[in-house]
DNA sequence: GTTGACTCCGTACATAGGTACGGAAGTTAT
DNA sequence: ATAACTTCCGTACCTATGTACGGAGTCAAC
C-alpha cells in the first residue's frame, strides 16, 4: 500500500485522520476509491483540498461557507467574482466582530478605570455594581 | 401570588424562563423558597443577579467566569482588586482576540488586492490558490 | 508467521449556552 | 366555573467542529 492513505493524507495536509473523515461525512472531499481491503486510496489532490480547509477555516470561514468556495472553484463557467465577493463579506463580518469587542474593551476600560480610582471594599466594586445595573 | 415568580424575573432581567432555570442548574442563581405550590418565588435581587449576568455577558464573560465573580462579590473580605485584575485579564483576552482577526482581515485584503488586480478565471483566482497552498 | 501499526465502522462525547417539548397541575381573569 | 395563562419537571435537541472509543480486520516488516 504505497499510495495516499488516509493516515498519509492527513499527516501531510496537517489534520487527524478523523478529521478526513468527519470532511468526508460532511461532503467536503469526496468519497475516495477503496480497492479491494476497503482502505481509502485518495488522489493527490486530496492533500490540497484538505489544507484549503484548514487556511480557509484559519481566516475565519466556516466549513459551510468552505465548501462553497471549494464548489466555486470547480465550476469553470464562474470566474473568481463570487469568490473576492465572499472574502470582501468575510472581511466585513470580520470588522463587525472587532467592533463589538472594541466596545466591549471600551467598556471594561472605564470600569477599571473607575475602580482604578477608589479601591473599596467589594460590595462597592465600580465594575460589579455596573454589571448589576439595568 | 403578586410575587416574582420565574416569570417575572425572566422578563425583567430581559431573558427567557428556561434560561433562568438553566442558570438555576448551573449554580448562577439560588434555589429559590417554593411556598406551597412548588412554583418558585424569588428575592428582589434575583433580578439584579440576573441582569448582572446578561451584562457580564455581553462583556465577553464566560458563564463560569460569571459564576467567579458573583462569588467573589458575595465574600466580605474581598476588595475589588481580584475583580479588577479578572477585567483586565478579560481586557487581554479581547485584545488578543482582536489581534487573531486583524492578521485575518490583513491576509483577506491582501488576497483580495491581488485578485482585484487580475479578473481571470477562477482555476487561477489568487484567493483559491492562496488556500491551497502548504 | 507473528508483531505492531494502520484502518475500518458506527456511535458517543465534548464545549457553551441555551431552547424546545409535552403533559400535568396550579393560578388568574371573566 | 371555565378558559386562558403560568409553572412544574425531566429530557432531548440545537450549532459547529471535531475527538474518542472499541473491537475487528488488514498490511508491512522482521
Amino acid at each position: 500500500m504505497s499510495a495516499l492513505t488516509i493516515g498519509f493524507v492527513a499527516k501531510n495536509a496537517d489534520v487527524g485522520v478523523e478529521t478526513i473523515r468527519f470532511y468526508e461525512r460532511q461532503g467536503l472531499i469526496e468519497q475516495p476509491l477503496r480497492p479491494i481491503s476497503g482502505f481509502r486510496h485518495y488522489p493527490e489532490e486530496t492533500v490540497k483540498r484538505v489544507r484549503f480547509i484548514r487556511h480557509a477555516k484559519e481566516l475565519g470561514f466556516s466549513l459551510q461557507e468552505i465548501g462553497e468556495l471549494l464548489d466555486l472553484s470547480l465550476d469553470p463557467d464562474q470566474n473568481c467574482n463570487e469568490v473576492r465577493s465572499r472574502t470582501k463579506s468575510k472581511i466585513a463580518d470580520i470588522n463587525s466582530r472587532m467592533e463589538a469587542l472594541e466596545k466591549m474593551k471600551e467598556t471594561l476600560n472605564m470600569l477599571v478605570a473607575a475602580c482604578d480610582s477608589r479601591n473599596q471594599a467589594t460590595h462597592s466594586c465600580p465594575i460589579l455594581e455596573a454589571f448589576s445595573e439595568s
